[in-house]
DNA sequence: AGTCCCATCTAGAGCGCTCTAGTTGGCGTC
DNA sequence: GACGCCAACTAGAGCGCTCTAGATGGGACT
């Protein structure tokens, strides 16, 4: 438990030069084979790991990136894993910072932002404009799966009206006609779907039967939005609800009444979240391209940082659905 | 987006030596008020922030704890919670390093020793004990929610048998004899509830009723399961699960086979975790101390980094009940 | 007036590394 | 044998900060 070994104790060890272990330790040409293997020995032997901070210090360019997460959130995971991924092939390094329920985002930005980072990757921040904007003055800003009306922000995320254009169109694929939507009222996002909903049932000729039930995001407020469409003169055939929480408010409830899903209702989530992969869920859903908001969001980030030219401040990116067990083909008794 | 100004740039604004900023900015005694005031300016003018890592390699302390986690964990973020917390009040940062489907606990344990962390608090680490051990080589480790069989790691986790001694007197309390337990094969801790089932069925004179079922971690586990208990002749009146993953699978298959519960058979799971507390689950479960775990592991980190003596490397922490809707008494024509 | 003290401030040596600008020495060349 | 050359190696400055030791100067006190 004694000093972390220095590559000044490797020099000494190897009776060489601190610089050749360095250049020896980072792989770099000027150092003989036989003197390579003597200090890779000696490190070796002491059990010598780098100072990545040091290392950083003494560099000009640190090669981080700092990434700001919600531990709560399955789906950052997702993003996190795409992240690591693709920084490891651009070989650069990630600074995690959690926002939690005690440790807001203000100060899971303020944490990276003296760590040094060269750019930073926020997950869906809830933060306000002005904030991402101050932090983009210093170094180059992605902001990952949230919609920021800022030329100063470079923006990826998922395109939510496509989402329930695909869940629109494979509803109507299976002769459903009357189709709600429960909204995810002001939620991120919320806006954009209700509008493709509102879009693709207007374009398949359905517009008479637009309904968009209130709802939000969390079980809860699909188990409500599943009372208020059971209590419908006429009710849908087919529900596209906000995200896979409210789903699985509106199955369940949905399974209480005794209303068979997808016998009776098809049911769409957006997400696909572990929670509809479950195999006794078995919901049909919407995908985001996890992978590729990581890498388009880190792809953007080191471009800033070689000057490279960015077109666009905002990449969206087309959702995939994935049909499980939760969509059928409508009833025909049921059809206007 | 130019270089970031640094202690130097903030001296000269503000017409003083950089010692004396430094001074400021750690907000230690010996600057006169006025000059405190005009540096503080000075500072904020330039958007000066300190860097957290040229900061840690001047001093000799860096009060740096790394953290590992799993990102899929729903409850590796309840205690990164709690650590973020615990850290904040001992004056110490945090380092996070995620395991991922791709980036194996290996790399985010390798990623940490190279940061000039003091200490480490991994979260359910998966690694071969001999890893953890070469870790706790350099510097203290404290393994939490896992047990290891070394005297080099401190372990902190919660008391698993503790956790079914709780669950079997609360359905005993509610008048069940024939208590089954799906268990969770080789995961970690499975034994120790198995141990403890087994104990509180001993203790409440309820051998001759004791039933394991294999099972395991996941939904389709506890699905498996609910199958093999519902064949059976004369079925249990409550489960305890593994955890909630698998009294999720239990409850999932019992509804689909209108077996009422908690009307005709009363399901327990484990963690607490957030798929307990969905309204629509609302599962009776045992619930383990986060940020008792959390306050616990940072506190060992600190202590051995004091040099305080640490009495014993395994702590163990009770869990508790939480009540919800999935227990109740049981009905009198079932009892034996 | 001389002395001491303390609050305030500065100089400068690190921390562990990287990297530029050398220095060294062995070998081929004419 | 003098020269050049290149691979192998070293010296030393510097990254942005901390921290110890020391300088400065204006009272309070004798």
């Amino acid at each position: 438990m004694n000093r972390r070994p220095t590559l000044e104790d490797v020099a000494a060890r190897a009776g060489v030069s601190r610089a050749l272990v360095s250049i020896v330790i980072r792989d770099a040409p000027g150092a003989g084979v036989q003197t390579r293997a003597r200090v890779l020995a000696a490190a070796d032997e002491l059990g010598y790991r780098p100072d990545a901070r040091a290392r950083m210090l003494g560099r000009s360019r640190t090669r981080l990136v700092g990434v700001s997460f919600g531990v709560a959130h399955a789906f950052h995971g997702d993003l996190v894993d795409g992240l690591y991924v693709a920084a490891r092939d651009a070989g650069y390094e990630l600074a995690l910072s959690a926002a939690t329920a005690r440790r807001g985002e203000a100060e899971a930005l303020a944490g990276l932002e003296q760590d040094r980072c060269e750019g930073l990757v926020l997950l869906g921040p809830q933060l306000p404009t002005a904030r991402l904007v101050a932090a983009a003055q210093h170094l180059p800003v992605v902001v990952v799966a949230r919609a920021v009306r800022s030329r100063a922000i470079d923006v990826v995320r998922t395109d939510d009206a496509a989402g329930l254009h695909l869940t629109v169109d494979h509803l109507t694929g299976l002769g459903h006609r009357r189709i709600a939507h429960v909204d995810g009222g002001s939620a991120p996002g919320a806006a954009d779907r209700r509008r493709g909903y509102a879009e693709a049932m207007a374009r398949h000729g359905l517009t008479a039967h637009t309904c968009v039930v209130p709802g939000g995001l969390t079980e809860d407020d699909g188990a409500a939005a599943a009372d208020a469409l059971l209590a419908l003169p006429r009710r849908p055939t087919a529900v596209a609800a906000f995200n896979d929480r409210c789903a699985t408010g509106l199955l369940d409830r949905f399974r209480r009444a005794r209303v068979d899903v997808p016998g009776e209702v098809s049911v769409v989530g957006f997400d696909d979240s572990r929670l509809a992969r479950l195999s006794h869920v078995d919901l049909t859903t919407v995908a985001q391209d996890g992978d590729g908001l990581a890498a388009l969001a880190l792809g953007r980030v080191i471009a800033r940082l070689d000057g490279a030219p960015v077109d666009r401040r905002e990449v969206v990116l087309p959702p995939r659905l994935v049909v499980r067990g939760t969509t059928a083909q409508a009833r025909l008794d049921s059809l206007d």
